[in-house]
DNA sequence: GTCTATAAAAGGATAGAC
DNA sequence: GTCTATCCTTTTATAGAC
């Protein structure tokens, strides 16, 4: 998981991940059969850890509908921090290196995407009235993954978490133009 | 060029380019020293291209700056649908593939986003009073960069237009907002 | 500058004993 | 289930004649 999250999955090779978990050749084969296979099982972890390893620590204390979409954002932020502005996002990056994927894999990489963004589109119906009833929830949850990728994606090309603020910034300033017009209505 | 867009980087064979050149091993490394020397002119190539190759074509008889910025979107969606929605952006694929990236690399990768970035600028430059006076304008065109990127990787990997669709429509609602804070002032 | 042949290494995967 | 040894292919790059 990790070697495939630090070095993609073309250029990690078994040789790596065999010394790196101090096992055999004979032994990873025997569970798995090939290399794509590692990446089934990785991906799904992924998908399995959306709500324990990601959402639940970024929303701790967090109890705001809306607010929650932007700490989820900020656990993203400090991910960059962490990792001196190389952070990738390991699904948007896969999804982006594999050019034929395997229809499991493509839709893995899906499926950890869609469980993200109905995370993100619960927090936006239960911010009800706050939002336009016209609003699209699912097409703005969408925008912040997008957001998220697309500011990951230059903060990590300019090696600079600037970039990535200044994209969250913008949708913060649509989130606030949104809910003025709730109000207003 | 195409190859690297098509299959990655580290998925192109030399091999592959020189049987798809008709070009023998000695005359390609007589040339370029190595596989990255490549990638430099490919990446150079597309910087140098932004204007001519991307721009132009997408602005043809557009002459409203905002509907410039989605007429360029709508030229990647057609992009997405000639591809059968495996398009890639060839500048953020290679951005995510390569995890550790030589610095001339990354300087390109960059060159390519800045000058991508400030041609939208230039645009919400010349929108003039039609968008407030307090929108940073370097951001919001950066937010546009972050549509497209995000949008594509999404219709991308559920290999559906639609994604791509809404994160644009998103954006176009933020447009309008943005228009008529401007006009109320 | 271009040609063919090939080196040298790394890759994924397998064999077969234990 | 695990171990070591190794097969076979692919890969980038080079050698050296023309």
């Amino acid at each position: 998981m990790e070697l495939f999250w630090l070095k993609g999955y073309g250029s990690t090779s078994i040789a790596e991940i065999l010394s790196r978990t101090q096992i055999n050749s004979g032994s990873l084969y025997h569970f798995f059969p090939g290399k794509q296979d590692l990446l089934l099982a990785v991906l799904e972890a992924y998908r399995e850890g959306i709500g324990p390893m990601l959402l639940e620590p970024a929303w701790a204390g967090v109890g705001d509908p809306i607010e929650k979409v932007f700490a989820l954002l900020a656990r993203y932020r400090g991910l960059i921090l962490e990792t001196d502005c190389t952070y990738g996002c390991p699904i948007g990056s896969i999804a982006l290196e594999l050019h034929e994927p395997d229809e499991a894999v493509r839709r893995l990489l899906a499926e950890n995407f869609t469980g993200w963004v109905a995370a993100i589109e619960t927090c936006l119906q239960e911010a009800g009235d706050r939002l336009p009833a016209s609003t699209d929830r699912r097409a703005l949850a969408e925008l912040v993954l997008t957001v998220m990728e697309g500011g990951v994606m230059q903060a990590r090309t300019y090696r600079d978490v600037a970039y990535f603020d200044r994209s969250v910034e913008q949708l913060r300033t649509y989130f606030d133009a949104l809910e003025k017009l709730a109000c207003a209505k």
